[in-house]
DNA sequence: AGGCTAAGTCCTCTTGACAGACTCAACAAG
DNA sequence: CTTGTTGAGTCTGTCAAGAGGACTTAGCCT
């Protein structure tokens, strides 16, 4: 049971997703804001950490430098989502549905998602492919799936 | 259209679980792994950060110190997950397969979830409360929500 | 030419990550 | 009862990253 968590799908997410900032950016993406002040104005992240989460995000593929212009002005670049950006949405419902149920304010939570087609509110739900839903996290074991690899011999000990 | 992010539940939930190394601890102690030294190995944190992280995450509720004697030698803790611990399991899942379709080695996902009670893997859906299920990101619609707070006017210029 | 504005860069200060050595409290062996 | 061992930390010094204010740049508009 010594698995190496060097190629773990959930770290290298983390290493691309992981920074303090970044999630909280694709967040204000997913809410409209595209723009460098804007996004600095929303989120509050330093300008220096924008420009360098900025410039990783567009060449890892998870957003997209785009432009737009403004009538009287010059163009200027805008950040918009791609598909592998848009894709990270679920990462945010499961951080918000979390969040509200373990951080909110009394009054409510302060961010819905909600179905674009019929309004209603948007909630992830886990199943297994034999389509049983699961409800209670004891139900869900994680094992190392096809690409896990063994680690070096030397770290198998301490373990029990 | 001008909402303070303050009180955003992906935020706060950012704000405990999103420091660097956070994730991956839950995802070891997910996987079994509830001794310092093991974690250290395992995920390769440094100690002093493991020490803040776990103190933190005792602190937050998000586990629980227990304690665990192996036969021949002195009592020690062990960090286990409570039920607001568990309960970030859909996170965890939501970065898996972000990573296991973005990120992944072409062998295959490194760890898969798999339903405890039938042995097939495990996935998110997204559906909203009408029962449609949601396979595109751009169905999906962020709104404020009732603890939804106006921003002060003074950060109401630069948005367009 | 001079001004305005969005989008950066530059510079400094502080905070946090990291690694390796050190400490501390049982228990066990001599 | 002294010494060794082991797991779980703390201490210390170095170095990278974050935070935030001032400065720069490029095009459009008087």
């Amino acid at each position: 049971m010594d698995w190496s968590p060097e190629n773990c799908s959930i770290a290298r997410t983390l290493g691309l997703l992981g920074e303090k900032w970044t999630l909280v950016i694709l967040r204000d993406v997913f809410g409209g804001i595209r723009r460098f002040n804007d996004l600095i104005e929303y989120s509050g992240v330093p300008r220096q950490v924008l420009t360098n989460r900025l410039s990783v995000l567009v060449e890892e593929g998870i957003l997209r430098r785009d432009s737009y212009q403004e009538p009287g002005s010059r163009a200027r670049p805008e950040y918009r989502l791609t598909e592998k950006g848009l894709d990270t949405y679920r990462i945010l419902i499961a951080l918000r549905e979390w969040g509200d149920r373990y951080v909110a304010d009394p009054e409510g939570p302060p961010l819905e998602h909600l179905h674009r087609d019929c309004g209603a509110p948007v909630t992830l739900t886990v199943r297994c492919a034999e389509g049983h839903e699961i409800h209670d996290p004891r139900e869900v074991v994680g094992r190392p799936g096809p690409g896990a690899v063994r680690r070096s011999a030397k770290a198998a000990s301490g373990t029990k």
